[in-house]
RNA sequence: GCCCGGGUGGCGGAAUAGGUAGACGCAAGGGACUUAAAAUCCCUCGGUGCUAGCACUGUACGAGUUCGAUUCUCGUCCCGGGCACCA
């Protein structure tokens, strides 16, 4: 064999080997306990980068691990394959999105396969083709015609820049999330899914996600959003309009003395109509809807509003309220409407001084006295009510509940439940996604696609118009059609497209019968593998993703596809790949090379200016600090790029890059290279010893109980805790102890025993770096490759020491240590302990009170 | 503001039913091999003090529980993330 380990004779080699020999294909198979690990799936565009590397060396560890345990592991990839940057990118270069998406795909695939991945790429699935989008075209007429897709128009997110819509998730601090454009409102014809059928069940499973972490489903229930309360219903003065309002404090509804309308709010027009108020609040409203959104987020937000005209009554206390429309009050959130106490919440309380409006205390805090005209801020602790009527000298907590109650038997409200989360809009105006498959007609409306005519195909030759304005509307061979239902000639399409989530909603259960060109999935394959045990991906995908994915699954579980509610019975989400930044107070951020000298003494190369080392960021094209890895591959080869991210941190961990930490991962695997050559002439035709240890002594029966130690370490290292740093370790520690061999050459057992710590150190650092095991398991002159091998075991009776190392204490303090024989009696110990120079130096004359034995641990004598 | 995480050597990180703090790796220093270098192998490596073997001290900071606390409790500070006019 080579002296040296070189990573660009053996990866290509066994790669086509694996492809060859189709060592990753996987069926159904009932006779095998399943596993279906999934990572997520990258969205093309154009290369690989290390937050993808990481993700899906991760991912592989387990797929190789759960398989070599006996596992038929159904490992998958594919791509999320629609999107806007492919949109940008054709505009910009020329080009189609279609063709530059293809390209993508075949490069980053190739990428993934120089990884070593051991995916069935029989499976590949691209969500652009036809083939895929149907389905999910298929599934929403299915959803339109059950009533759980609807058109609403709607204020909605847009995008200038961008030209398109975007759901609430999708804007950040009132920023489009892709380009950083602040958002504007904009009123279209939107298509929604009724995710919000769905709160309630989605919330309350968020108990049952026991394999999530736990950041996560807080993430999920806080976007859920859940209130309890009450609706309330305020009759307008002199009039028959009752004004609905949502409340999560009904305890303090003698104490509300007037009321704020959402600007939008449907009553604000009508109840100013015809009086002197008419201009001013059309001018407030006018104003509003310009920019209310954009206010909700700045600083000094300030609240402000305008009466309407009229006033309402409070329900139980008679009492007149005015009526207001304000900035604060939103349409999309309970009725649009709310009732304003304003000695129990502080933004009614600043409101009202600001208007010099009525406060009235109507909770009373134990020992104190509230009065409106002291109080210098909202009393919302807990009290015993006043000013309340019949409910007088009730704890607030109770008169929740009472005085929801009297609302209901008396028809003025009942008791209610509110959600902070919305309708999904999944309508897109771009032309890069998966057509809508709707239809409208002048005569019959909206029609639906009939089945036999999907997919409705995303045309191919259309033009991409500047600005990244879908051209598909202007399309008119795409756009004109006939009514599938009266053959009216003048229909057209909808020209919208989805929101790429959709896809990534159901592809789980896609990749169980990728080819089924009859249904959305073979339900048998989807029964066998489905749900996923294990899914890895990032955290950023923690409300949107994962929540519309388990919306999904209920969908297709109402329809009897799936028998499961729960899509992940596992999620791990990985931490962000980071490294130093560089900055020149000049140039602003630089790349590595852009800076000489070493530590805090770099400088500018173009100015000369000392650079400072900016903090450790997530790698980024913007602040110069990414890694590509088509270079480490070249240099390093894959295996040393996987052993290093699963090193350097912990999964869930942000992960630093070091260059000098991906040498030494190199040289890690030198290491065991040599070590491996070294001995291999001595034990190649031995077999690895697996006797009893009691039947070996000295050097050897240590590095036995090694080798069997560190493959139970291993094993539940990477079993269920993925700590796969821990692990590398403790595989490192059993090659340094091979290192200390000492050279008895005499012993017949030394050649046994030999091969089987390095037939166990090949085995366990497979999954991490399966070329370079691959190489020197076939050395060995195996003819299975290794993922065909079983996981190494261990023998408990291998796992326990002879002899254990006492720890002695004085008062607490680590004074000495003792060696004895396992399971030697306390009370010797004790006298042993007692007995030892140190410990009696340090009792000297003081008087021994109490003396602690910890079998096999520790001996504390306290004076 | 509210809700979650997290603060351990020069660095990445180990170790928690409370029981030797710093595994493993990186960086650094020393030695061996070599004409030399690279590569490799071996040793040292939290801080302070000296009589060089010890002693003291040390897991963000301050208290507490305990024979014993990185680990448990309370308070403070800092960092990261999520939510935030949600009625």
């Amino acid at each position: 064999m080579d002296e040296r380990y070189d990573p660009k004779k053996i990866e290509g080699k066994w790669q086509t080997h694996w492809d060859a020999t189709g060592l990753f294909k996987v069926k159904e198979d009932l006779s095998k306990e399943k596993f279906f690990l999934m990572e997520m799936f990258p969205y093309p565009s154009g290369k690989i980068h290390m937050g993808h590397v990481r993700n899906y060396s991760i991912g592989d560890v387990v797929a190789r691990y759960k398989r070599m345990c006996g596992f038929n592991v159904l490992h998958p990839m594919g791509w999320d394959a629609f999107g806007m940057p492919a949109e940008n990118a054709a505009i910009q270069n020329n080009t189609h999105p279609a063709k530059w998406t293809y390209e993508n795909i075949a490069a980053m695939g190739a990428q993934l396969k120089a990884m070593g991945f051991s995916y069935d790429w029989d499976r590949e699935i691209a969500t652009c083709r036809p083939e895929y989008y149907r389905w999910e075209q298929w599934l929403f007429v299915k959803m339109f015609e059950k009533g759980m897709v609807y058109r609403k128009d709607a204020s909605v997110n847009w995008c200038e820049t961008c030209q398109t819509v975007l759901a609430n998730e999708q804007v950040e601090q009132n920023m489009c999330w892709r380009c950083g454009e602040e958002v504007e409102q904009k009123k279209l014809e939107q298509w929604f899914f009724k995710i919000t059928d769905y709160a309630e069940d989605l919330l309350d499973h968020c108990e049952r996600l026991p394999g999530w972490p736990e950041k996560v489903v807080t993430m999920q229930k806080n976007w859920i959003g859940k209130s309890h309360g009450a609706e309330i219903l305020f009759p307008v003065a002199g009039s028959d309009i009752k004004i609905k309002v949502f409340t999560t404090r009904p305890d303090t509804l003698c104490g509300a003395t007037f009321m704020c309308l959402a600007p939008e709010h449907p009553l604000v027009e009508l109840l100013c109509k015809g009086t002197p108020r008419e201009a001013e609040v059309m001018e407030f409203v006018a104003r509003m809807a310009k920019q209310e959104k954009a206010k909700r987020t700045s600083e000094d937000y300030e609240k402000e509003g305008v009466r309407v005209g009229a006033q309402c009554i409070n329900p139980l206390t008679g009492k007149t309220m005015e009526i207001f429309t304000a900035n604060f009050a939103l349409m999309d959130y309970g009725t649009g409407a709310v009732m304003s106490v304003p000695t129990h919440d502080q933004r009614d309380f600043e409101f009202a001084r600001k208007y010099g409006l009525d406060m009235i205390v109507v909770i009373q805090p134990e020992g104190q006295t509230l009065s409106p005209e002291t109080m210098a801020e909202a009393y919302v602790e807990e009290g015993v009510l006043v000013n309340s009527g019949q409910f007088d000298g009730m704890p607030n907590r109770d008169a929740m509940e009472a005085i929801a109650q009297y609302l209901d038997e008396n028809n003025l409200g009942k008791k209610t439940v509110q959600y902070r989360i919305r309708d999904w809009g999944i309508s897109r105006q771009r032309y890069w996604g998966a057509p809508i498959p709707m239809i409208h007609c002048p005569t019959c409306g909206i029609v639906p696609v009939p089945e036999d005519q999907l997919p409705v195909i995303l045309p191919e030759d259309a033009h991409l118009l500047e600005g990244g304005k879908s051209p598909l509307s202007s399309l008119e061979e795409f756009a004109k059609t006939t009514c599938p239902k009266c053959g009216n000639e003048n229909a057209r399409r909808e020209t919208d497209t989805m929101d790429t989530f959709v896809e990534s909603s159901w592809y789980p259960e896609r990749y169980c019968s990728p080819h089924c060109d009859t249904a959305m999935f073979d339900v048998e394959a989807v029964k066998y593998w489905m749900p996923v045990d294990q899914y890895i991906g990032g955290v950023e995908h923690a409300v949107m993703h994962l929540l519309y994915s388990r919306y999904f699954t209920r969908v297709l579980n109402d329809f009897g596809l799936v028998d499961f509610k729960e899509p992940f019975t596992r999620l791990l989400t990985q931490g962000m790949v980071c490294k130093e930044t560089l900055k020149c107070p000049e140039h602003g951020w630089l790349f590595p090379q852009e800076a000489e000298g070493a530590g805090d003494e770099r400088t500018c190369t173009k100015c000369g200016k000392p650079v400072e080392a900016g903090r450790v960021e997530k790698m980024s094209k913007s602040k110069k600090n990414v890694i590509d890895p088509a270079e480490l591959l070249e240099r390093y080869g894959a295996d040393t790029v996987r052993l290093f991210c699963l090193f350097a941190a912990p999964p869930e961990r942000d992960l630093d890059w070091s260059e000098e930490g991906v040498e030494g991962s190199f040289r890690f695997l030198q290491r065991v290279w040599r070590m491996f050559a070294m001995h291999f002439d001595a034990i190649s035709g031995t077999a690895a010893y697996t006797g009893s240890p009691d039947a070996l002594e000295g050097y050897l029966k240590d590095l036995y109980k090694k080798t069997h130690q560190t493959i139970k370490k291993v094993t539940h290292d990477i079993d269920g805790r993925f700590h796969f740093n821990t692990a590398i370790s403790a595989i490192m520690e059993l090659v340094n102890m091979v290192y200390g061999l000492d050279d008895n050459l005499e012993d017949k057992k030394r050649a046994g025993v030999l091969r089987a710590a390095i037939e166990a150190i090949v085995l366990l650092v497979s999954p991490v770096a399966p070329h370079f095991s691959e190489e020197l398991w076939s050395l060995f002159g195996n003819e299975n490759n290794v993922l065909e091998t079983s996981w190494p075991t261990y023998r408990e009776d291998a796992l326990k020491a002879d002899e254990v190392v006492i720890v002695l204490q004085v008062n607490g303090k680590l004074r000495s240590k003792l060696t004895v024989d396992v399971g030697t009696g306390d009370e010797e110990v004790k006298q042993m302990a007692l007995a030892d120079e140190k410990v009696q130096k340090f009792i000297g004359e003081k008087t021994i009170r109490k003396v602690i034995v910890v079998k096999n641990k520790l001996v504390n004598v306290v004076v």
